[in-house]
DNA sequence: AAGGCCCTTCTTTTT
DNA sequence: GAAGGGCCTT
């Protein structure tokens, strides 16, 4: 089979290329996935390199899945041992294997964010900090830091007080994980580079052990990723990486996109391709990408160009607020499906941040469309869900003491705040762990010698549990993971617990199912992999390829992934660009990288959504449209194209001249003939109020209408007074006097 | 010990 | 406008 069939000249020169540290800078929707698959193809066909020599590295196992998948069908035959998978996977894989120089054994446990959090709590408490100046957040996103820049606890530089205590938190925090047997995220990746160091023979042995390494999204990678990838290839000198530095969103998690220029520096015989040719958009949806992308400062220009010409032009609409903006994507949504044009799984909507997806699924359940929610966070960061796996991560490690505190007297079992404490301060006393304590009291009942130091009934209490526990650990071994989770839920009556007669409840105990499920698929595979499977998945994960209902995502989410129509809500200053982003331009920066992710996602047709008046925190405040809307040129757009908002006094002098576009007119969504407006303007009487009326407030004083609409059978009115700005009222409370008109 | 109520705080994005 | 923490009652 010819393996370079159909690809272009820079794609083919990619693949193709000699051996050698190698970039290739890879615009969406340039074929990059196929590109470095066909890369591995042609190492093993072409060049002869066996495949458990090639280690390949993605950030989300849904790529490493995808990569294994096409190889599989390229090559026809098994893969023999090649390495695929997430860095932290392969860290967590390589950490298990020689966790004999580790200070936790090899069942280990991995730490997500919400564990970190009770540690973090729980060393609060110890130090006898003030929670109230030390949150637990802030001081896990020093410790991420410091161990992205691989300093450890004892290394921690304290000139000042405030970084005094830092140190003293992450010495004691990092000691408390050995305590628990746990990793981190960040420790799955520092403890390789560490062992590296401080072991020179395990280096070579993996050195030795990879002729070619390739690593996808490099953009993405941090400090201690690089550092990885450079130690790892530093003799053969085959680092293959494929990134574009446009596509860089994870700052906030220590990417550095800048690698890809250490990397030219590292690497001076650096081959750099550039691949532009774009297979996914129209043109037209290109250059509106392009000329976002193209103000931001310090790039390299790549000229995005597609066989597509032309496309339907950018949609942008301007919804009074939220609600209706999601009405507005629900609307587009029923017409475009109704015209045949467009099944429902053609159709993403993305957002800034979760939060938005709210508006969003109320107006789907609403309008009675289906719709798929992405987030793996969010499923397994439920209550229900953190819980069973806690039981189970308890089972597999019993030092997990973040676990025993969360599970045992989960259903209620008469263990309460007072018998914790003492337990932990029993065990550690004793130099033991929690688990140790309560199974002693559980097999040597009233005659263990912790039983004296509780009250007659907590001993029982914790004896009652401390029987369970002793049960399914030693069961554990001859059960399978669904076979221990089904022992376990019976024991605990956990279905009883979930299910209290609402829809919430049954609800819960669905998740349960459906976490029951998932190891079920899982088949064979101990406890250990099951626990780290479920550690390690990322909301990109969660993205099913066929997809039968629109899909709803944070734009980060939807990096890597592409849909005929893509929605994106919220374009307001404050949202996208997110506030936080404000005084920092780097963080800027990365919002426009984000809306450019974004665009780039839609093949056909892209909407831009935003709202003129949006809650936050539970109250509405009026926005401005986004500064991105203004870089796209207005040739490229239909709709309601954006413009500056007024300032309440500057409306004044300006009211005859007001060009605010009339919300309500009629809108045409689908390109072809004009069509009636998706949402009809509430009904009800006679609107009282028109734009760019002038009205008299009693205590406000003099303003103009900025927009007036139907509110059940009365009116709301947002006025911008002369004095005192923008206010939204109720035309029957608000007595407005009419001025002229 | 447990459950209910009110208060605050907060949200970016996620391996 | 949700979720967690503190404080109250049972």
């Amino acid at each position: 089979m010819d393996l370079l069939a159909g690809l272009n000249p820079q794609q083919t020169q990619a693949v193709t290329a000699e051996p050698g540290p190698t970039l290739v800078l890879a615009g969406p929707g340039s074929g990059k996935t196929r590109v470095l698959t066909q890369r591995i193809a042609y190492l093993i066909n072409h060049l002869g390199v066996a495949p458990y020599r090639i280690l390949a590295v993605t950030f989300t196992n849904k790529a490493a899945n995808e990569m294994k998948q096409r190889l599989q069908n390229l090559l026809g035959a098994d893969l023999r041992g090649l390495t695929i998978g997430t860095f932290h996977s392969i860290g967590a894989r390589w950490l298990r294997r020689e966790a004999q120089y580790l200070a936790v054994t090899r069942d280990f446990v991995i730490f997500d964010t919400s564990d970190q959090e009770a540690l973090v709590k729980q060393v609060i408490q110890e130090l006898n900090l003030d929670d109230k100046k030390f949150r637990p957040s802030a001081l896990l996103a020093k410790i991420s830091h410091a161990k992205n820049e691989l300093i450890g606890p004892d290394e921690y530089p304290a000139p000042t007080y405030a970084a005094e205590i830092h140190k003293r938190v992450y010495q004691r925090y990092q000691e408390l994980l050995v305590a628990n047997n746990a990793l981190d995220f960040d420790d799955l990746l520092i403890y390789v580079v560490r062992l590296f160091r401080e072991h020179p023979d395990l280096l070579a042995k993996y050195q030795r052990a990879f002729d070619h390494v390739l690593v996808d999204e490099f953009q993405d990678t941090n400090t201690v990723q690089y550092a990885l990838l450079r130690e790892l290839t530093a003799v053969r000198r085959n680092l293959y990486a494929v990134g574009d530095p446009d596509q860089s969103v994870y700052r906030w998690r220590g990417a550095d996109y800048r690698n890809v220029h250490k990397l030219k520096e590292d690497f001076r015989d650096l081959t750099t391709i550039l691949l532009e040719q774009n297979y996914r958009s129209t043109q037209l949806i290109l250059d509106a990408a392009m000329a976002v992308i193209d103000k931001h400062p310090g790039r390299t220009r790549k000229q995005l160009f597609t066989q597509r010409r032309g496309g339907a032009a950018i949609y942008v609409l301007e919804a009074y607020n939220e609600d209706e903006e999601a009405r507005y994507v629900v609307d587009a949504i029923t017409q475009l499906n109704a015209e045949g044009r467009y099944q429902l799984g053609d159709f993403a909507v993305m957002y800034r941040t979760n939060a938005q997806s709210r508006a969003v699924e109320e107006a789907f359940v609403r309008a009675r469309l289906p719709y798929k929610l992405v987030g793996a966070q969010r499923f397994y960061g439920r209550k229900e869900i953190k819980d069973l796996l806690a039981y189970l991560r308890l089972v597999h490690n019993p030092a997990d003491s973040v676990s025993l505190l969360r599970v045992i007297n989960t259903p209620a079992r008469g263990i309460g705040a007072k018998t914790l404490e003492l337990l932990q301060e029993t065990a550690r006393g004793a130099g033991l762990t929690a688990a140790d304590v309560v199974r002693d009291l559980g097999e040597a009942g009233p005659k263990s010698v912790y039983a004296p130091r509780f009250g007659a009934k907590a001993a029982a209490a914790l004896a009652n549990f401390g029987l369970m526990l002793q049960h399914w650990t030693s069961a554990r071994a001859e059960l399978s993971v669904v076979q221990l989770m089904d022992t376990i839920l019976e024991r605990i009556g956990y279905r009883d617990f979930l299910t209290d007669g609402t829809e919430e409840g049954d609800e819960r105990w669905a998740n349960v199912l459906e976490l029951r499920g998932v190891a079920q698929e899982f088949g064979e595979a101990g406890l250990s992999d099951f626990l780290q499977e479920v550690a390690l998945v990322s909301d990109q994960d969660t993205v099913s390829e066929e997809g039968k209902a629109p899909i709803l995502l944070t734009l980060h989410a939807a990096k890597g992934l592409e849909f005929p129509v893509v929605f994106i809500v919220g374009l307001d200053e404050g949202v996208l660009p997110h506030q936080r982003s404000f005084e920092d331009p780097e963080a800027m920066h990365e919002e426009r990288r984000l809306m450019y992710v974004g665009m780039t996602r839609a093949k056909d047709q892209l909407y831009l959504l935003r709202a003129f008046r949006r809650s936050l925190y539970g109250d509405a405040s009026v926005s401005e449209a986004s500064r991105f809307l203004f870089d796209i040129p207005d040739r490229l757009l239909a709709g309601q194209k954006p413009h500056k908002q007024i300032r309440a006094s500057e409306a004044y002098q300006r009211q005859t001249t007001w060009d605010t576009p009339a919300r309500g007119r009629s809108v045409n969504l689908s390109g072809g003939a004009a069509t009636p407006k998706p949402s009809a303007r509430p009904s009800g009487g006679e609107a009282r109020y028109r734009t760019g009326q002038r009205v008299k407030h009693a205590s406000f004083g003099e303003g103009i209408v900025i927009e007036s609409r139907g509110r059940g059978d009365d009116e709301e009115v947002t006025v911008a007074f002369e004095a005192v700005g923008i206010k939204r009222l109720l035309a029957s409370a608000a007595n407005l006097q009419l001025l002229q008109g």
